[in-house]
DNA sequence: GCTTGACCTGGAGCGCGCTCCAGGGTGTTT
DNA sequence: AAACACCCTGGAGCGCGCTCCAGGTCAAGC
């Protein structure tokens, strides 16, 4: 019997609603930590390298870049200078909330045009 | 006296903060209605133009891609039929939403992670 | 008449975030 | 041993939303 920990690519694919090339290229552009692998060079992923990728889809999702979850994930896992680390994370937070404004702009703008056209 | 209404292009990209390319794009992609133009071909924008524009960038701003807005202006501009219109409004309305959800947990994990490394 | 400057057109180029593919290896099944 | 499934690497390609550029026109000022 093999021994071996975590789960496979395809599972991982699976796991985390991503594509294979999606979460090799995550990879490669350091989203994720440096993922185990076994003999034969296939990765293996463990428990909180899926949880990890969960927050990352998750800021991906709110429309953070490549590089500002690189920095994330370089900041939270290689332990940067604490100073350094809450100044980003505060500035990526300001920067959703006026996002969050900019989606609540255009909603209103929205609903103005549905009850105009409503209306009639 | 020269009688020109409007204003001319270098104005308009003030006016709306877009550049002069961006300005020649949208009106290339149709996201902005039909733009008069003066004997000598140079564009002159009326206010309801620049007003339109502010509503276009807003939409964008918000996320929206080059193809939605050229639907939006044409629903809106040329008046296309209402229930498609409606429906279309209603369901980047409901897009946008789930967008602000995005944006609500994204921002949930950062501050889970501003108050985890904040305590310390 | 000549320069200057704002503007025009058509088309190429770019950064981002994937996505796809060729070519090859490994490990289990039959 | 042959077939198959799964995975690897390196690199090219793509759609989006601009952005830049070459080459030219037009109106005003000197």
């Amino acid at each position: 019997m093999t021994v071996t920990q975590g789960i496979s690519m395809g599972e991982a694919a699976t796991a985390t609603g991503l594509s294979e090339d999606t979460l090799r290229y995550y990879e490669r552009e350091g989203l994720v930590g440096p993922i185990d692998r076994d003999a034969s060079g296939h990765w293996r992923y463990a428990d909180n390298d899926v949880a990890w990728i969960g927050v990352v889809t998750c800021l991906r999702d709110a429309g953070l870049g490549i590089a500002d979850l690189r920095r994330f994930t370089r900041l939270l896992r290689a332990d940067g200078e604490a100073g350094e680390r809450t100044e980003f994370l505060m500035g990526r937070r300001d920067e959703l909330v006026r996002q969050a404004g900019a989606l609540a702009a255009a909603v209103k703008v929205l609903d103005d045009k549905i009850a105009y056209y409503g209306s009639r």
